[in-house]
DNA sequence: GAACACAAAATTGTATACAATACAAGTTAT
DNA sequence: ATAACTTGTATTGTATACAATTTTGTGTTC
């Protein structure tokens, strides 16, 4: 459990090519590429995050390092316990209902925002997410495609233009990744293309309620597709499936 | 417990108990007393907080002051920016709208939850920052009044046991606070105890449509004893008020 | 007197060093 | 052999030192 330091080369790439304004090495460039990589699946929730380990990935001290990982504990990402140092969060089924339960409170209000305000320029933008999305499954890039399908909601948090709102749910979508990692039904194949396409089809036309109703629909359908069962169902289902 | 809530135990605590559980020297705690201090309105929006000020005002190192302020910075109470440091944030008028038709998007679902969930303990608790409102409002300590006029809030989104909500609520309810301090209408005299009072009363009640309605109510009666005007209307306004 | 250039002071960003704590292995006693 | 204790190592918490940047003050020129 020493040094599993694999993912460090698509983190360094992806944020040099992402950003050339920003400093290189700033706690928030590598928060944002740790973020990236566990977004990605790339880091599996409960993965520790040693100090020392990172600092010497990155090329940068241990101070920078701390102040990345304090940022991605208050989007709860990463748990830091006292003198245990951090690791990545790992949501509980009751936090995972939680955070699935929040976003449907929030998400359809914010899309019917995005509905009333979306321009030319917005749609333009979350079309091209689409396809990104679409290019990121057909080349067998789960991870991505995820991460592209998180963006897509963040983005129409954007173009509703409530900031303290789309903060909030970037924070649960983050959580989100998480949860998926952890609690993905293998079996349910969700096919979100078309959900977002249809999303993005009421957001042209200005339907605020088509807006909310879909994307209503739409996360009652991820949240569905979550076994979020507690341990003695599962354990319980388990023992069924052995039996057979 | 409520990992969204860092400091909840140690403030609910410091009721009763001066705990000295507490290491006297955490980012948290000082990130706590300043965060208390800004509550209490004795550090204006706007104001400068100096690494090294605090860091000799706390008798320890600049590192300690820094991962406080930036977490400060995470519920948007400071605002820290590169090179140029932390100063307590001094929300727009734009932010400030957000903020409130945010917490009229949650907090009367969460007081609906909480009515539904409240139990005997809950009540007496929240009574007694009745009381303790009181107090201070007769001790002329408008500065402690409002301070637990805004942990009543986040009091019933912890009885809602809605731990993500309940989050987000506390960091609303912190910016709340600078709000307050800078739009509030001097004229208004807004009298919360009999808000408070009849919210406790339908919660004791588990009377949920009630508890919402109240809620509501009670959020819509704050955001209008506020002045978000926008610079155009208030600098006119101020001009007519010299031209006398 | 105003505007600019430049140096000095103050403040923040980062790295390193040291102290405190937790974890693991090994030792001893029962 | 197991349990409790001890010691050694690894990791985190905190302080300090140094580098980079911004701000301030001063002097010069027009």
């Amino acid at each position: 459990m020493g040094s599993g330091i694999w993912w460090a080369e698509g983190i360094v790439m992806n944020h040099s090519t992402e950003t050339a304004l920003t400093r290189p090495t700033t706690s928030d460039s590598i928060a944002q590429a740790l973020s990236l990589a566990i977004h990605k699946h790339r880091i599996a929730p409960g993965t520790k995050l040693g100090e020392d380990d990172l600092a010497e990935i990155y090329g940068v001290s241990r101070t920078v390092v701390r102040g990345a990982l304090q940022t991605l504990s208050h989007i709860k990402l990463v748990e830091i316990r006292r003198n245990k140092g951090a690791s990545v969060a790992s949501p509980s089924i009751i936090e995972a209902r939680e955070v699935f339960e929040t976003r449907e409170l929030l998400e359809p209000r914010t899309a019917r925002s995005a509905a009333t305000r979306a321009t030319a320029t917005d749609i333009t933008s979350l079309e091209r997410h689409i396809v990104d999305e679409h290019a990121a499954l057909d080349a067998a890039d789960p991870g991505r495609a995820l991460y592209l399908s998180g963006l897509f909601h963040t983005e129409i948090a954007r173009i509703a233009q409530q900031a303290t709102i789309a903060g909030f749910i970037e924070t649960l979508i983050a959580r989100s990744s998480l949860i998926i990692a952890l609690y993905w039904r293998r079996e349910s194949a969700l096919c979100e293309k078309h959900a977002h396409h249809a999303l993005v089809q009421a957001l042209a036309d200005n339907d605020e309620d088509q807006a909310e109703a879909l994307m209503r629909s739409h996360l009652v359908d991820l949240h569905s597709a979550l076994d979020l069962r507690d341990r003695n169902d599962r354990t319980l289902s388990l023992k069924d499936a052995l039996s057979q």
